[in-house]
DNA sequence: ACCTCTATCTTTCCAACGGTCAGTTTTTAG
DNA sequence: CTAAAAACTGACCGTTGGAAAGATAGAGGT
């Protein structure tokens, strides 16, 4: 019963776990999310392709565990980026914050960003990734709340998904390839990004819905 | 849906082409967009899998052909959504009816939706998918180079990737079953939809650039 | 009428895939 | 030292995409 995933010395390769997150990570920059195999994460992890079994069951579950740990180093990327803030920084410098955590977390685990969506490849009733998931909104929903303390539940929602969707938006079109010129180059991305945000804060704190 | 508008009785099917790509539709309503299978499409319409070849190539031929079919479709209810509009419409009119029309063609044609973007099942090097993404740009393009007349380019761009990417973020996260209670149930996300298109609007009706 | 050419479709084959199972090896517990 | 548990291997099954070769229908020229 005791899953005990220590570290120590284990048959042949005593850290098969993290070798075939790796392998799954390498694969995804390489060929794409679609060309993750069982037998190809084995093959790179030098051991047969069952060996995968005892850790993650099946192939969605090596993914669901992929994924996790992405929802995981999102809300770490999050609350890093706030954390990296003078501490009386306003709410409004808060939520911009978060939102550069977001953007950077996908720039710097693409692999991770790549899969953590794909809720077809995923096994979203997984209980560790819904509390990896759960814990990638908490960032954004406290700064939200906070910028626009004032809101209606409507106004909250309104604007906690306009958020959302642009940054996850941005990142998704940019992760897939999608755009053409208008986030490429690499610099000019994060100039798009740094006025994306700006725009999106300025926009959250305006008086009503817009109607 | 089977009107058969080229009867030109040819050897068994005479609308193998239509026939496959309804079947892509259905596979991916059913099981999701990686669950299409040649095999599986070519037993929908009652034909060898090999039958396919000669109209699509292989499997990604096939899934870009019906790419290109969702991106026509899209930039067609974007314009759709325009031309309902009063003659006399503003360019703000104008622009959310556009993103309106974006979100009515994900909620209208989830399968295509869901395959657009994924660039590892489609060949985005084909020169018909091309023009076609060309196509469903253009729209919002247009509407917000009218809103936003007297914009430089980076603010331009920054506009044009806040409501691409917002409106795309919604309807991906929204197709893949991400988001939680945020937009759901179905009225919800429809008065999301409202609530959030307008913010868009007024946002990018700013002065500056949020700094 | 006939023949030929081309596109369409079938059949057959192959390598690779995920998953399961029985068995083997290593580690751990008693 | 022994027994149980976990990690891992090798073999097998059914399915997949793709290639190759053969079969069939229709079009066009003579």
């Amino acid at each position: 019963m005791t899953a005990t995933p220590k570290p120590k010395g284990k048959h042949h390769h005593g850290a098969l776990r993290r070798a075939l997150l790796d392998a799954v990570a390498d694969i995804v920059l390489e060929a794409g999310p679609d060309a993750v195999s069982l037998r190809e994460c084995a093959r790179r992890a030098g051991v047969s392709h069952s060996a995968a079994a005892p850790h993650f069951g099946d192939l969605r579950g090596l993914l669901t565990s992929f994924a996790t740990e992405g929802n995981l180093r999102l809300a770490h990327a999050m609350r890093d980026a706030v954390a990296t803030l003078p501490p009386d920084a306003d709410a409004r410098t808060r939520l911009a914050a978060t939102g550069h955590g977001y953007v950077a977390f996908a720039r710097n685990n693409p692999a991770h960003f790549r899969l953590m969506f794909r809720t077809d490849l995923v096994n979203m009733a997984d209980q560790a990734l819904q509390r990896a998931v759960q814990a990638s909104w908490a960032p954004l929903a406290e700064a939200m709340a906070a910028h626009v303390s004032g809101a209606d539940g409507r106004a909250l929602r309104a604007r906690l998904a306009l958020t959302w969707a642009a940054v996850h938006g941005f990142c998704a079109l940019r992760a897939e390839g999608t755009g053409g010129d208008l986030w490429n180059p690499e610099d000019r991305a994060q100039e798009v990004a740094n006025d994306l945000i700006a725009l999106i804060v300025a926009a959250c704190a305006m008086p009503g819905d817009g109607g």
